[in-house]
DNA sequence: CGGCTACTATGACAGCGGTCATAGGGCGAG
DNA sequence: CTCGCCCTATGACCGCTGTCATAGTAGCCG
């Protein structure tokens, strides 16, 4: 998996991200991030002269990002966007390289709070923002498709929960079935929120 | 927070557990157990031949076990026992933790998951048998509520994931909000499934 | 050419990790 | 008493970590 980003530093946290989102944090060495990204140790200090905790922070905020956007995307490929055809794509990413590429990664901002939020305050910040930019992302398109206003956020948090949460389960059991039944389940939920005039 | 069970292994045992689910698994030093569970050092070796991955192993077996445990606990404290008031049993816990201590641990089993899926087979698996044992009681209880059998396992899948998402959330938000979000409205939705005849 | 900046290259350092080796206490059995 | 067993005690080892110090190169500007 050799990454061919842009610069070095852009590769770096893109690697920072990958081997997070499979090792955790702890296990996840610097060197090991400037090898697997193919850029110069020396680079590290340059870049990141704030240590492991910014180039931790940088991939968190990366993946953040990177969940917002997909947002968009997964829209668009949408006929006729609901509730539940929004959930289920985001479900079917995690199944679908789960089946390809196997069980190897979570989720790196769930890695990163387990790993740093008890012991990085700036860690946690950043998780938190990536979690806050995500849910607004999902809250603003649950919106668009008509969900009352003061629940698109707490449904927004229940996707990203239970994605998270079975995202989780898959990966201890080797098998998409908890992503599957969490979709299959709430799918329809969501969808009832869309006529509910109250 | 004195470590008082009955033998030194349970005690360490015990403490692996919450200093896992504190700081995850890597950054939990094995000196570091035997002084929160005021044993000595000498003992790990002794108890623990397997090292390190046994110990961990134990820690989220017990974790498991405790999980699954509750649910019979929370359903004697339900005058009528409904999907709904059993996930907001397993949410307050959470909640009353977050608001009483503070946000300093989540679930020893997320963070064993994270950090260890990926690399130890027997701690995968371990992890797998906790989730495994936790889904499969609160399974039992929403079968015994009137769910139909083939929703039951689903839905309690659907419950865990989404109590573990939002454990990750509020702890990165240090705050529960995320947590009564899930609750509030994932609970009517659960006990819509009771008097569904298909 | 010199001077400057951006980046790279290494080596060292101190600290901590899990694990092993070895030996010491406590105590019941014979 | 001695033996054997369970548990404890401690020191050492090696590997790895993040970080720092220092020196080197490339290339642009003047």
């Amino acid at each position: 998996m050799a990454v061919s980003g842009r610069g070095p530093r852009e590769r770096m946290v893109f690697s920072a991200a990958q081997l997070i989102r499979r090792d955790g944090v702890a296990s996840t060495g610097m060197r090991e991030v400037a090898a697997h990204a193919r850029a110069p140790r020396g680079s590290l200090q340059h870049y990141f002269p704030g240590g492991k905790e910014q180039l931790v922070n940088e991939a968190v905020g990366w993946a953040g990002r990177y969940a917002a956007g997909r947002v968009a995307r997964f829209l668009a490929a949408l006929p006729e966007p609901t509730p539940g055809g929004l959930f289920s794509q985001m479900v079917r990413q995690w199944t679908d390289e789960y089946t390809s590429t196997g069980f190897e990664g979570g989720c790196p901002v769930a890695a990163a709070t387990v790993d740093r939020a008890g012991s990085s305050a700036s860690t946690r910040e950043a998780v938190s923002a990536a979690f806050d930019g995500w849910t607004g992302a999902v809250a603003l398109a649950l919106s668009d498709m008509g969900v009352p206003a003061e629940r698109a956020r707490p449904l927004a948090t229940l996707m990203i929960s239970s994605l998270e949460g079975a995202i989780l389960m898959a990966r201890a059991e080797r098998d998409v079935r908890p992503l599957t039944a969490v979709s299959r389940e709430l799918g329809p939920l969501l969808d009832s929120a869309v006529d509910a005039t109250g």
